[in-house]
DNA sequence: AGCGCAGTTGCATAATTGTTCAAGTCGCAA
DNA sequence: TTGCGACTTGAACAATTATGCAACTGCGCT
């Protein structure tokens, strides 16, 4: 018996619900990127950032390759910028919204 | 100073993170509906289900209208739509990527 | 072989979330 | 105004998730 697809949504989405992965996916949609170059954009220790790419990879979002020394990350599928974008759309609709009630709260109190 | 965009990101998707939650929001893509009625398609009780709905309300995901006795949801942007299909295409195209995975292993043991 | 750098893992503790049940609100009808 | 159905809320306890530190692996250098 198969999980529910709605429960390998949720699954998938909590695995997003966090600052530092969101980041690290962000980073990553400009392209492939050692951990060290991840690890100066992101303020967080090396351990931290090691567990949260754990994470990511164990839910199939990223994928690691060895590279001599270090180690280079990239996203598993471009469509996760779709999905980013969506975000990015909702949150500022969301944000907009919020300022018209804000004006409107604003106008009634000077009304 | 405003929350950093990653943080509200990542909080975004956290209140997406369950799988009562993914319910609603696809059983309100169709259009608005009662409590009662997501009730019956929700395998939860009644007072759980108050407290996944509270919690889409908070984060501005959906909005509730009081009809008479009942209260109807509704979701706050039909942009959510976009974003439940973005996640749906990456889901089986991960889903696809097993499958092959799958059968490249079935081929190695019968080789 | 012995070191040091780049990452990762394990684990203990702290912090968030989820679940349940009891109690509470609101509108409606008797 | 009493009672009831439809939801919501509060609070306690259980379960998950996050964080920080120490130990560990792999690689390249000497």
């Amino acid at each position: 018996m198969p999980v529910p697809l709605y429960q390998a949504k949720a699954d998938f989405f909590r695995t997003l619900g966090h600052p530092a992965r969101i980041r690290v996916l962000e980073l990553l949609q400009e392209g492939p990127l050692p951990v060290r170059d991840l690890l100066a954009q992101i303020d967080i220790e090396a351990s931290s950032l090691s567990q949260q790419l754990a994470i990511l990879r164990r839910a199939g979002v990223v994928s690691a390759e060895r590279e001599g020394s270090t180690v280079v990350y990239s996203l598993a599928t471009p469509e996760l910028a779709d999905l980013l974008d969506a975000v990015r759309r909702i949150l500022t609709e969301m944000l907009v919204d919020q300022g018209e009630l804000l004006a409107e709260l604003r106008a009634e109190a000077h009304g």
